[in-house]
DNA sequence: CGCTGGGTCCTTTTT
DNA sequence: GGACCCAGCG
């Protein structure tokens, strides 16, 4: 039991009062959160749903979740419904209250920023992206240079506080472009998401439905809001808040602003620093103490901290309370000689540090360190790590670096987009070949001149093929498949190929974004596009593949930036490269946000420029990361003019009592390294349960490693009909029953098939419509029986061990039996019992969520000829599911996913990436 | 010591 | 495109 401080206990126990928790960094602060959840739980006549809880990113939430759900099962035991307690990110909740609500946009995806970007230059005059005015040179921003900071614009526009008449004309006429285009392209991007949200909570509820709807949820079952990270908030985000509390939630904000490091991503100091302003009767919880580093850390980062202008910040003072003891000797400055120097003295300081002994909490044992125990932050690691990765590779230590590793740098991919120069005839058979020997991906069995075969066939674009149906994805597969490249079968050793894997399933994602975008174009100019797309955009975009494979965490030392630092915590972390120009940054020049958006149409403008204060704060997240040693040095680069000086961050920790400016030997006795063993929290939803459970490796390959099905062209076919369904059952919990003359209007709705041809769609949309209208013949009467529709479920399997989920549709029998129901809109060949063990899932969740048990489950066939089958839910399998997902989720941790022994008629059969896996049996 | 002009160099990233 | 560095000038 974890027992708390004062102003802890003061934070947990305020639970009707608009409260805001200043919580230093290291002072507990997600525990206090959880805490605070559970305590609102524990409150009579509260509801799980009644609770909504935002994080920043998906892991942060995962974590909190986590917490809670522990805490929640330690102190109330079972608690039903907490499927529908909301923790998580702003913009999946966001998407979630539209998705549930709002029957428009039931039909929207999302594109992520490199969709999106590829569908600005796509269309790059219907965008508004080239007749977006600039006061650069140029005139108007241009194609391909020019769309991300066009999309950047964008973001502002709707992120921040505007004064519209101050922005130019044409660029607003621009804005209303784009948005008009994702309008067409029932697109949301992620500013979309969170505006269309503020929009229907802003609404007035007599205006329209929709409004009403969400008015109405909102007002009756949102009564406790949390934001954490809520110095990162944008002021679109706040307004979020402010939608979801304004028929008198209560409302708590955790943050520090000292931490606020994403002011460039339009996130405003001044909304937390203002926040008790702005509320009514705010109280406010300093979380002061910091148990996490010793004195010195502490007092360091405490007068790092003051360095930031007091009226753009929160008073607060930080003090150690923890265990951590101080020596002289754990904090040093050093200056070196050069970078290189500097890396072999890190280097030898990791080792020096292996095996000391440690004390993670008060009350535990000590361990001797070990590599993962030490974190290297960099300003840009793209910049300035390179001697340091090449110094410990070369003394075998190992080590993971965050944001290094450009997918498009490694020569495997090189191969890999060879494949496609050689598809628009830019390199010949020769050259190419010299590019897969020279990244040794060829198999000892692979046949070269087949796989050349399948290149020649599908560049034959005057055949009179339909190329959707012979897309890029699709060849891609062929190909590999043709040369027989498998995991097993790829030159050296096993961690390698699993490594190329990776990679080649990241080229599947890449693949697949931009046929997202091009899967309509002719094949000639696609291919044409894609090739050139490949070797001058891509490569800036897809950054991050480093060997992330997996969930096990490995005993390596950490190399981050120290914006990727945030949040976390080691017992020594090093900062080097402390130079003038790179940390403090030097502000970029170039064609940028104030070219379009001039400074006197934003409030804070220099928050995108980047500021001193900006960076301040950024020093002081890197070193309160350090819980007892921290090295921070510099050396000079003779070769470039702008980074031979010492940076005023540097002076300024020199100049620190707590830091020693000459290295001395680190005392303390030595023990066996022993690294921390952290338990990897596993989410899985509800499909990738589905495939984990019909074959692992088809899941690894999907999931772990990236691979992508081709595009069908009948996609949304099948998501249209189960939201027009969703609808009508909707409707009817409202009391509105819909008939079968409402099914061409539905289908209108819902059904967005954006990769079929016209012929198709026309076909698709008949085809729906008669599917409902058989709906309607066959089930028209028990749709006033309707229970729940689109039910959210999640079971909390084991300790880090999640599942969540959706029911579609749950009922009453006339025999008064409740039936939980799964639509299905494809006779997809699935191995029976996993169709089962998927249904028993549902009645966990079920169980879970309402404390009742379900009588049957039903499965609906959609599609002509389907019939539906029905089969009582039987205890002893809810029991046997429960263990198969606990063990599912101990495969995943241990990267225990093996293919299926032998060929399996259903799950291979329908396999998407069966060539990847095995070979096809012989008819 | 202050000013000028030519040369040099160019970050961070979640949803 | 523009901030910074530095040599050279008055």
């Amino acid at each position: 039991m974890t027992t708390y401080t004062e102003a802890q206990a003061e934070a947990i126990s305020c639970l009707d009062e608009p409260l805001q928790i200043i919580a230093c960094a290291g002072s507990g602060k997600t525990q206090v959160i959880s805490q605070r959840i559970a305590a609102i739980l524990g409150l009579p006549g509260v509801d799980p749903r009644n609770v909504v809880a935002f994080t920043f990113t998906e892991k942060a939430a995962a974590e909190l979740k986590e917490r809670v759900l522990s805490i929640v099962e330690r102190e109330h035991g079972q608690l039903n419904g907490l499927a529908e307690m909301y923790i998580g990110t702003m913009h999946s909740y966001a998407l979630g209250l539209l998705q549930r609500l709002v029957p428009d946009t039931f039909k929207y995806s999302v594109l992520t920023d490199i969709t999106a970007q590829l569908l600005v230059d796509r269309y790059s005059r219907k965008s508004g992206l080239t007749s977006c005015p600039t006061t650069a040179v140029q005139g108007t921003l241009r194609r391909y240079r020019n769309s991300k900071l066009y999309l950047q614009v964008a973001s502002v526009l709707r992120e921040d506080q505007i004064d519209y008449s101050r922005v130019p004309a044409g660029v607003l006429e621009s804005f209303e472009k784009y948005a008009e285009l994702l309008e067409q392209n029932a697109a949301f991007d992620y500013t979309e998401i969170i505006r269309r949200a503020v929009h229907y909570l802003e609404g007035d509820p007599y205006e329209d439905d929709d409004f009403g709807r969400v008015h109405e949820h909102v007002a009756k079952d949102i009564r406790y809001v949390v934001v954490d990270e809520y110095q990162d908030v944008n002021p679109l985000q706040e307004r979020l808040v402010r939608g979801l509390v304004r028929f008198g939630a209560n409302l708590c904000v955790v943050g520090d602003d000292d931490q606020t490091i994403y002011q460039w991503r339009g996130s405003q100091v001044s909304n937390i620093v203002t926040f008790a302003r702005r509320y009514a009767d705010v109280r406010q919880v300093r979380l002061d103490d910091n148990f996490r580093s010793s004195i010195g850390v502490v007092e360091l980062g405490r007068s790092v901290a003051e360095r930031i202008p007091a009226n753009a910040r929160l008073p607060k003072s930080m003090v150690a309370a923890g265990h951590q003891k101080w020596e002289r000797g754990d904090l040093v400055a050093l200056t070196m000689d050069d970078p290189l120097a500097e890396a072999t003295w890190i280097v030898d300081r990791i080792v020096e540090l292996r095996g000391v002994a440690f004390q993670d909490r008060p009350d535990s044992g000590p361990r001797g360190l070990s590599w993962s125990d030490c974190a290297v932050l960099f300003r840009s690691v793209t910049n300035d790590s390179g001697p340091l990765v090449e110094e410990l590779r070369q003394r075998g230590i190992p080590f993971i670096v965050k944001g290094l590793n450009r997918l498009f740098d490694s020569p495997e991919i090189q191969a890999v987009v060879g494949v496609f120069r050689f598809m628009v005839s830019e390199i010949d058979d020769g050259a190419l070949r010299a590019l897969w020997d020279e990244a040794q991906l060829i198999p000892a069995t692979g046949d070269w001149t087949r796989a050349i075969r399948v290149l020649e066939v599908g560049r034959d674009f005057a055949a009179t093929r339909r190329h959707a149906v012979y897309n890029i994805q699709r060849l891609y597969l062929d190909f590999l498949e043709a040369l027989d490249v498998r995991e097993e079968n790829l030159p050296g050793a096993p961690t390698r190929a699993e490594l190329v894997f990776y990679q080649l399933g990241k080229f599947s994602q890449v693949i697949s974004d931009y046929e997202q975008i091009y899967f309509t174009t002719e094949p000639a100019a696609k291919y044409e596009g894609f090739a050139k797309w490949l070797q001058f955009q891509a490569p800036d975009y897809y950054a991050d593949a480093d060997a992330d494979v997996g969930y096990a965490t490995p005993d390596a030392v950490t190399i981050a930036t120290v914006h990727q630092a945030k949040g976390l915590q080691w017992p020594a972390v090093f900062l080097p490269a402390m130079r003038r120009n790179r940390f403090p940054a030097r502000v970029m020049g170039g064609v940028s946000l104030r070219h379009v958006i001039p400074d006197d149409a934003l409030d804070d403008p220099a928050r995108y420029r980047g500021t001193v204060e900006d960076e301040t704060r950024l020093l002081y997240v890197a070193v309160t990361r350090a819980q007892k040693y921290l090295y921070v040095t510099f050396a000079p680069i003779q070769s470039n003019q702008q980074q031979r000086n010492r940076s005023e961050f540097f002076d300024h920790i020199a100049a620190q009592q707590w830091v020693s400016t000459a290295a001395s030997p680190v005392a303390g006795a030595k023990l066996a390294p022993h690294p921390l063993h952290e338990t990897p929290q596993v989410t899985l939803s509800f499909s990738e349960l589905k495939y984990l459970f019909e074959c692992s490796y088809q899941f690894k390959l999907r999931f772990l490693y990236g691979f992508n099905a081709p595009i069908h062209e009948a996609l949304g076919y099948g998501k249209g009909l189960h939201d027009a369904l969703a609808e009508v059952h909707k409707r009817a919990l409202e009391g509105d029953i819909a008939t079968k003359d409402a099914a061409g209007a539905l289908v209108d709705r819902h059904m967005h098939a954006p990769f079929a041809y016209p012929a198709l769609k026309e076909q698709l949309r008949a085809s729906g419509i008669k599917a409902l209208e058989r709906y309607f013949d066959t089930h028209g009467k028990d749709i006033t029986k309707t229970e729940f529709s689109e039910k959210q479920i999640q079971v909390h399997v084991a300790p880090g061990i999640t599942v969540d989920g959706r029911i579609d549709l749950i009922r009453r029998l006339d025999t008064g039996e409740v039936a939980i129901v799964d639509f299905k809109s494809t006779e997809r060949a699935q191995a029976e019992d996993v169709t089962r063990d998927q249904l028993h899932v549902y009645a966990v969740g079920y169980q879970e969520l309402t404390g009742r048990s379900a009588d049957v489950i039903e499965v609906l066939n959609l599609d002509e000829n389907g019939k539906t089958e029905r089969e009582p839910i039987n205890d002893p399998l809810l029991v046997a599911v429960r263990d198969r997902i606990r063990d599912a989720g101990e495969a995943l941790r241990t990267n225990n996913l093996p293919r299926l022994r032998v060929w399996d008629k259903h799950a291979c059969g329908s396999c998407d990436l069966v060539a990847l896996c095995r070979e096809r049996p012989t008819a």
